[in-house]
DNA sequence: CCAATAGTTAGCTAGTTGGAAAACAATATT
DNA sequence: AATATTGTTTTCCAACTAGCTAACTATTGG
C-alpha cells in the first residue's frame, strides 16, 4: 500500500502529468488530444502518460488507431485518505496542547524555551 | 503561480519523507531523534529534511545544538484539496453517467433473461 | 579545558528523469 | 494505392536525486 504512495505522489509531483489528471477528471480523452495542449514533443508526453498508468492513475485502450485515457479512481482516494489522516493526527495533537500552548502565550509571550 | 504542489508532491513521493511527516504529525522533534529511525548517513536524512523545509511541509528552528522540526500546516490542507477537487469533478462526470452505466451495469450481469 | 554530542559543508557516484530527434508501425481517408 | 494521422520505439543528453565518506563547526557536560 505505502509503495503506492511513492510512485503516486511521484507521478503527480509534475506540472504536465497534474494538468493530464485535471483534464481526465472531465473525461476521458485520447492521447492526441490530451497533447494538443502541451508545448512538448509527442514521445515525451507519452512517457508522461506512461508514468500515470505506471502510478495507477490512469489507464488506456487502443482501438483502432487512437488510445483513450482516462483516470482511475482508487488511488486518488488513497493519497486523500493518507493526507487527512496525517492531518488528523497532528490536529488532535494541537488541540490536547490547547489549554497549555494558550497558557504559555499569556505567561511567557515571545521568549524562547 | 500557485506551484507548490510540484515541491509539495514532489517531496511526500519519497518514503523516508514520508516517514518523517507521519513521525511529525504526531508533534515535534530534535533531527537527531527523527533520523536515529531510519538507517541511512545523517547528511543523506538532513538533505530530506531540507527538501521536506524547501516544500513548506516543515519548519525548524536551532536552538543550541538542536535543531527542532516541526509540522507546517497550510501546504498538506492545499495538496488534499487539489485532490478532492479532482475527486469531485470526476464523480461527477461519473454521476451525470449514473443512469447508463447502471443500465450498462445492468445488462452485463443479466445475460439470462 | 577536553570530550562527547548534534549538525553542517563539501565532494563524489550511480541511477533516474524530462526533454529531444529520427525512424518506424499501424490504421484511416481519399 | 497513396497519403495523412496517430501512436511507438530507439537513442541520446543534461540535470537532478539519493546515497556515501570525510572533515569541519558549534555547543553542552564533566
Amino acid at each position: 500500500m505505502t509503495n503506492h504512495l511513492n510512485a503516486f505522489f511521484g507521478a503527480l509531483s509534475d506540472p504536465t502529468r497534474r494538468a493530464v489528471i485535471e483534464r481526465l477528471a472531465q473525461g476521458p480523452a485520447p492521447v492526441s488530444e490530451l497533447h494538443a495542449v502541451h508545448d512538448i514533443a509527442l514521445p515525451t508526453f507519452l512517457k508522461h502518460i506512461k508514468v500515470l498508468e505506471t502510478a495507477g492513475l490512469v489507464r488506456s485502450e487502443k482501438s483502432g488507431r487512437v488510445r483513450t485515457v482516462h483516470i482511475e479512481a482508487g488511488p486518488l482516494a488513497e493519497a486523500e485518505t493518507w493526507l487527512k489522516s496525517q492531518r488528523r493526527h497532528w490536529e488532535a495533537r494541537l488541540d490536547r496542547l490547547g489549554v497549555l500552548a494558550e497558557r504559555m502565550s499569556r505567561n511567557e509571550k515571545g521568549q524562547d524555551q
